[in-house]
DNA sequence: ATTATATGAAACTTTTTGGTTACATGTCAA
DNA sequence: TTGACATGTAACCAAAAAGTTTCATATAAT
């Protein structure tokens, strides 16, 4: 079922104010104006967020009394997980010496193992 | 360097079109000719698309005699998993059950370790 | 030299997105 | 039952995104 939803997942990740929205609510479970004064932006722009968040299952609802409560679901990630390690097979080899790099935070050093550094390059 | 770049690589992948573009270049690098051939729209279209991935860097160019040559840079993906593996966090006990029902291809039948599905519901 | 191929840039259009304010509904507290 | 709080929807607006066509430039082939 379900033909085409209008937003996936790609597209509810991709705006800053949303991928926040998932980080808060991996705390706990929120209602829409406890999260709205995180932002710069009206409640109701932030209900709307919510909203694309639920369309693509990435958020889930509770109500409780006058409130609804938001909350995180993160199994929708798994899509993304899958679409990732597609690209993973391209990369393995180097995969272990990147995470030392970003878990020391010393991205910027990643070039010490690129080979292309010489002095002249030789074709082929 | 470079403060904040105009496209962040969540907003590059959240294109299906670029999503496409990335599997192609998977296989071998591609100049834009052959790549728009895989798209109904003009190559112009693919041309910005491949802009945007490059400031990504999920793509980078090398030049080929009249022809520009588009590469596939995995690394670039390592942001987006780092992203990634911070929700599973929250998510860990649930993973390798959910892994094999997605491999499975019975995703649909997830209610299943849902334990909220009960015919009454017990506040607290 | 001339023609054909490969490409990016510019100007423009249409659709989508992210935000606003105003309004209607539902629930809790007095 | 009246007032305050919590929320979603509707109508609207501005900016960004995604596409088009046209044009200019560089390289290859004849």
């Amino acid at each position: 079922m379900s033909a085409a939803q209008k937003h996936d997942i790609f597209q509810a990740i991709a705006d800053p104010t949303r991928r926040k929205i998932l980080k808060l609510l991996a705390d706990k479970k929120l209602p829409v104006t406890a999260i709205s004064r995180h932002f710069p932006m009206s409640r109701t722009a932030v209900s709307k967020h919510l909203r694309i968040l639920s369309e693509s299952k990435l958020v889930s609802v509770e109500k409780a009394g006058r409130e609804k409560l938001y909350k995180l679901q993160p199994e929708a990630l798994l899509e993304l997980k899958e679409w990732l390690s597609f690209f993973e097979q391209f990369w393995d080899n180097k995969i272990s010496m990147l995470k030392y790099f970003v878990e020391n935070e010393e991205i910027g050093k990643l070039n010490l193992i690129m080979p292309e550094s010489n002095e002249e390059s030789k074709d082929s």
